[in-house]
DNA sequence: TAGATTGTTAATCGATTAACAATC
DNA sequence: TAGATTGTTAATCGATTAACAATC
């Protein structure tokens, strides 16, 4: 057990995830740090390794067991616990999050879904009734609200962080295309421009 | 000058990239490694190592001249020089990535969308008139496509990485959610629901 | 010239890999 | 018991930070 786990440690994690949920849909009981890294790409020490920050979770001479490994990892990474989310912005990307990402998988549950166009208001995605924007606030002090996800333009977005963070909200998904960053307050900034950019370079590289 | 550039420092320049193209916007010329640290929350020396490994672009005593960094970052990235992309599936994520992503500010220009919905063929994103994906093979023949978008179901896509490479596709910037690999060409594997894991267990953290 | 800031080398820190004793 | 594979320590490798001479 390791009580200063590295981010480089942490960003594995959801990969495992994904790995060990497939083995687990294949109904395979058992792996081995050395199985698992044939099919990662990476070296089983270093699977031991990131597993141990944790604590043991295998068995000498046997492995890993899939479900245990599997559930053991939700739990540090927390999803096994539900926050609420709303979301801010039902464009293309609003609509494409809301409808395919399964949040309660995730460790979250979306609540809300705000817009200021009035095309999408009254418009159902992912279950939830999109809402005027205007109503924010009103909804944010009858519901308890963990997380945000930003997924509107950049100008309305700066704006509206503070007002988040001031109403309690500690945890941001942005999608704004700037780093935005709140004492108190956790942010995951997503730069799918970044992920283009570096593909572009990895394809004049692999020339 | 340095031939082997690490990834960490390779993920960083986009951001750099950024930053720059805010002062070069607000006509800020020149720039010192101690000021870009405070903006970015890097050291100094860091950013100084990463500039030099592709050669000194500052001037002692005086910093870096904005435009010029940012056009040698862009240099470096490949993004001055043009390939092109198709984007196979027109749902919502595809929508949203052909409409607001400028593509060739970096390094791309789309050049074709595909899809099997009839509800979406002919409809136009991004400029671009959606086509059914059957005719996929016989555009690849017509035009030279050197990268692909992969926003399809995953089923769908993976059956069609392969025919893709095998004509002549080298790079792929795929949101399929699975982790895809093939000789002779790039992936960009990008993973949503892996971002959203992470940021739930960084929320739990900062409890 | 004096001050500022780079480019670069050396020192430190952290992450990955190797090795192996423990043990199932 | 013999074989397999973990948990863990030690060795290596790489990335970041510190320091400072070079020089604009």
């Amino acid at each position: 057990m390791n009580n200063k786990v590295s981010m480089a440690v942490i960003r594995r994690l959801p990969r495992y995830y994904r790995y060990l949920g497939e083995l687990l849909r294949n109904d395979i009981q058992k792996v081995s740090s050395k199985d698992l890294s044939e099919k990662m790409g990476l070296t089983a020490s270093q699977i031991r390794q990131d597993f141990n920050c944790f604590g043991g979770f295998g068995q000498q001479g046997y492995g890993y067991n899939v479900e245990i490994l599997y559930n053991e990892i939700g739990d540090i990474l927390g999803i096994n616990t539900i926050k609420t989310a709303i979301m801010v912005g039902a464009g293309n990307l609003g609509k494409a999050l809301g409808n395919h990402i399964n949040f309660e998988k995730r460790g979250f549950k979306l609540i809300g879904i705000f817009d200021v166009n009035e095309g999408v208001i009254g418009k159902v995605i992912g279950g939830i009734t999109v809402t005027h924007a205007n109503e924010l606030s009103d909804f944010l002090e009858k519901n308890h609200v963990d997380m945000a996800i930003l997924t509107a333009p950049k100008v309305e977005t700066e704006n509206l962080v503070d007002l988040l963070v001031s109403l309690g909200v500690k945890g941001f998904w942005n999608f704004s295309n700037m780093d935005i960053t709140r004492q108190g307050a956790v942010f995951e900034n997503v730069h799918l421009g970044d992920s283009l950019m570096t593909l572009r370079y990895a394809m004049n590289k692999n020339e």
